[in-house]
RNA sequence: GCCCAGAUGGCGGAAUUGGUAGACGCGCUGGUUUCAGGUACCAGUGGUGGCAACACCGUGGGGGUUCGAGUCCCUUUCUGGGCACCA
């Protein structure tokens, strides 16, 4: 009978001993460094996927192997528990979000322990708990308190399937990024968060991110898309209001021909009241079209339209009379929603004045053309100014400053600023989420909730199915007296965005059961900031933007010290596709946890996610590709099992070996040892390459398997299960309790490399001829050129290869290649 | 359109700093063992030629630098990702 390793009874058997045992709680104090390594929290949404093992698996390889080389390793591991799905199954069957949602974080805390990891159980969060959300309440006040958090109308993104308001992140290509169905403009009343008074910031401290992913780092900057440039007042001919623009182009300012306003600009309203009646019906008939497309329809996929107001404005140095337009083109939420129309220069512009007919006036030239020609395209670079009085002739560097200092003593313009990123929107119409803790009231406005009075608790009802509703509707939780004067008052219905409850849960793994505070900051100083963050690349510009805001908020009011940066290093896994394709329900794609366990077992599972590719490339899950990890493990079994009376505590001193063979054996485990340090250590996690080594080093071990084992054998066999410990837990667990040992083979430390066991006696050197390989010959370690050259001219083949050839040079890399130069 | 990352056997990948291209695994081919086997063991497996030794070709295409290039430079094609009227 073949000796097969029965992964079922074992795996089982080592996660409930984990478990009883608590191997995996970090302590706050400890004698070693700490080390704060955390995946992504995952969405409770009902099952998992070998997806979401892929990123687990890394994280708990890293959090173990970390633990193995010395440090106190917090992995925590939560519940991102508020949000729409559970608001929708609610709706479609009539059912408890709350009850839903409590049976899916059953069902995947069970599935997440299946997997083998080693997560600290007792901090676990769930943030639909009233413990939690408590607190992402206060939070919330403590923002409100520094005018962080405000509410304002505003026209935001309304997603009709959703039937709620989005954040601007969360549209993706005008789309909802959750459902995909076209959002809509729609003019609200909402609560925002100030996010762009650190955008600045946001946007420097990117360049102290140095273990974060290059694009990751990009997308934010694009997104907070800082522009440096001047505002521009125009005045407008007959009314005492102007309109103020922002530009980049200072230099082209003598070649605007109109000024381009969007449709809600606050002018507009003055506008038509100084223009003919038809004008002023035409104005509103425009804003009207425009009213509820979104930003990505009026501008991505629009052609480019406006009307002529009637009105003009005055150039501020030339004094000319510039026509005002309004355009669908033109944004209402940045630089104030007017820009100055300079055709010449733009490639906008120009397309919108040839379609109107608008005049071209040329003012910058490239700097090796003397004149000026008809432009078939707009000229965008810089150059020279022309026409543009005291200014032409001038570089637009040097004319962008020179306007500027002009306008200013004017007082028609400053240098400024302009940011692409917006104020984040954080209300959401909906049912299931953490209640904005805000009352108001007739008499006193908008009045905080008491923080003695929180948490606002979210009322339970009753879903029917097929029935939308939000807690507008839930009259005994709306209506209530105002905490300032005892009036009535209603509460705020709208409930905060998930990702509000996500930006700070790292904070309060640290101190989960604190029922005085989010997080004692003596604890925040010692274990933030988390050393190693894993997830996907999905939330480069939402969660990972959103923390940082709030990282940098806390860091403020001093309940966080160190850098103002929540994560350290950051590493996005791969996906993971089945056969080529994405994983689905719709497709019945999907590689469920708990069959794979079952037919493979999970350390095989384990070793294959992690060997199939580097960890940030997308990978593809094969029945076959896993069948090679179960041979491994079986294998491994094969080469330890029989040999676990013989070994213990008392093999594991490195033995001295003279056989060639045995001294291999010797070197492959200290291969693997080392490779599974320096991947972890360099946070490159290719564990891919480790289990590579595995696989020579078990090699190796069952072609040296004979009845009489040698020490070298022995000690590999003895040392195995701590190598494999962080990649296979389960039988590394097994055999290390079947050698005898008494404690956890996860309590031990990793095999350190020992550079007596890597060093090698023998040589390959290969011998080139003018850059060819035309030999390889077995040579001592540490052999010299000369040695080297004798060697080489002693092969037949180099030998013939030389005939008739004078050696010009010859290049030698010690212990690997000598390359003959020879003509 | 702009920005970023890639392209290596039938497949996934290895080669971290210019120095043996294809480690390791999957698949495939042949064999051994077994009453039996999707899960064992042994051997082979980039292409062409050759009994062999060996030779030539070979890391998307083209060019270059170098004694030597998957790796560096220029150019080009394709693929993936992000951004996309931000004035």
């Amino acid at each position: 009978m073949l000796l097969m390793y029965e992964f079922a009874a074992i795996e089982q058997k080592w996660q409930r001993r984990w478990e009883s045992e608590r191997l995996y709680r970090a302590p706050d104090e400890s004698g070693k460094p700490k080390y704060y390594s955390m995946e992504m929290l995952p969405y409770p949404s009902g099952d998992l996927h070998v997806g979401h093992a892929k990123n687990y698996t890394l994280g708990d390889a890293v959090a173990r192997t970390m633990r193995m080389l010395g440090y106190n390793v917090l992995h925590p591991m939560g519940w991102d528990a508020f949000g729409l799905p559970a608001e929708n199954a609610a709706i479609d069957r009539g059912i408890d979000p709350a009850a839903w949602t409590a049976e899916n974080i059953l069902n995947m805390r069970r599935q997440i322990r299946l997997m083998g990891t080693g997560y600290d159980w007792t901090r676990e969060i769930a943030s639909c708990e009233p413990e939690y959300y408590r607190w992402n309440q206060w939070l919330f006040l403590q923002l409100f308190r520094r005018g962080l958090a405000y509410k304002r109308e505003a026209p935001v993104n309304w997603c009709p399937h959703d039937q709620t308001v989005l954040a601007n992140e969360q549209v993706v290509d005008g789309r909802c990024w959750r459902c995909a169905h076209l959002v809509e403009r729609r003019n609200l009343s909402q609560w925002f968060l100030r996010i762009t008074a650190y955008a600045d910031r946001l946007l420097a401290d990117l360049d102290k991110l140095g273990g974060w992913p290059e694009r990751t780092r990009t997308m934010q900057r694009n997104w907070i898309g800082r522009s440096e440039g001047a505002n521009v007042t125009f005045a407008v001919d007959g009314l005492d209001e102007s309109i103020q623009v922002f530009t980049t182009r200072l230099d082209t300012l003598y070649g605007v021909t109109f000024l381009a306003v969007a449709p809600e600009h606050r002018i507009v309203d003055s506008i038509k009241r100084i223009v003919s009646a038809d004008d002023a019906a035409a104005i509103d008939a425009f804003a009207a079209s425009l009213k509820s497309k979104s930003e990505l329809e009026r501008t991505s996929l629009m052609e480019k339209t406006g009307i002529f107001t009637g009105a003009y404005a005055i150039h501020p140095l030339t004094h000319e009379r510039v026509p005002i337009w309004l355009t669908n083109y033109v944004l209402a939420e940045y630089g104030g929603g007017a820009v100055m129309g300079v055709p010449a220069h733009d490639e906008r512009d120009f397309d919108f004045a040839k379609r109107r007919g608008l005049r071209v006036a040329q003012v910058i030239v490239p700097h090796d053309e003397a004149v000026v020609v008809p432009l078939a395209a707009p000229y965008v670079e810089d150059g020279r100014l022309l026409a543009s009085e005291e200014y032409s002739e001038m570089s637009s560097a040097r004319a962008r400053d020179a306007i500027a200092e002009r306008l200013i003593a004017l007082g028609v313009g400053a240098k400024s600023v302009s940011y692409k990123l917006r104020d984040w929107l954080i209300s959401r119409q909906r049912y299931w989420g953490t209640p904005i803790p805000i009352v108001h009231c007739v008499a006193c406005g908008e009045v905080a909730v008491p923080e003695d009075q929180l948490p606002v608790m979210l009322p339970p009802r009753e879903f029917v199915a097929g029935q939308t509703s939000t807690l507008a509707t839930i009259a005994e939780f709306i209506e209530t007296t105002c905490p300032k004067c005892s009036g009535p008052a209603r509460r705020e219905s709208d409930t905060m965005d998930t990702f509000f409850e996500s930006s700070w849960y790292y904070l309060r793994y640290l101190d989960p059961h604190n029922d005085s505070a989010p997080w004692d900051p003596r604890r925040a100083a010692h274990w933030m900031n988390v050393d190693q963050y894993i997830g996907g690349a999905e939330h480069a510009v939402l969660h990972l933007l959103y923390s940082r805001f709030f990282y940098k908020f806390f860091h403020d009011e001093g309940w966080v010290s160190g850098p103002d940066e929540p994560f350290q290093r950051l590493f996005h896994q791969g996906l993971l596709l089945r056969d080529g394709e994405k994983m689905s329900k719709s497709r019945g794609n999907v590689v469920g946890i708990d069959e794979t366990a079952e037919r493979n077992g999970v350390d095989a599972m384990r070793l294959f996610l992690l060997y199939v590719t580097p960890p940030e490339e997308t990978s593809n899950w094969t029945d076959d590709g896993i069948s090679g990890r179960v041979r491994l493990l079986n294998r491994i079994w094969r080469a330890c099992e029989p040999l676990s009376g013989v070994v213990g505590s008392d093999r594991r001193a490195l033995p001295n070996a003279a056989d060639p063979a045995e001294r291999a054996l010797l070197r492959a485990v200290h291969v693997v040892a080392k490779s599974a340090t320096d991947e972890t250590l360099s946070r490159r996690f290719h564990y891919n390459t480790t289990i590579a080594k595995l696989d020579e080093l078990v090699n190796l071990m069952t072609a040296a398997s004979s009845d009489a084992p040698s020490p070298s054998l022995l000690y590999a066999v003895s040392v195995l299960p701590i190598l494999i410990a962080p990649f296979a837990p389960h039988i590394a667990e097994e055999l290390w309790e079947r050698y005898g040992h008494k404690s956890s083979v996860h309590l031990e430390r990793y095999v350190e490399p020992d550079e007596r066991a890597l060093a090698v006696e023998e040589i390959t050197l290969v011998v080139q001829i003018n850059g060819k390989v035309r030999a390889r010959i077995a040579a001592p370690a540490g052999i010299g050129e000369e040695a080297a050259m004798e060697l080489a001219m002693a092969d037949s083949n180099v030998r013939a290869h030389l005939d008739g050839k004078d050696i010009r040079k010859a290049i030698y890399v010690a212990d690997k290649l000598l390359n003959v130069v020879a003509a």
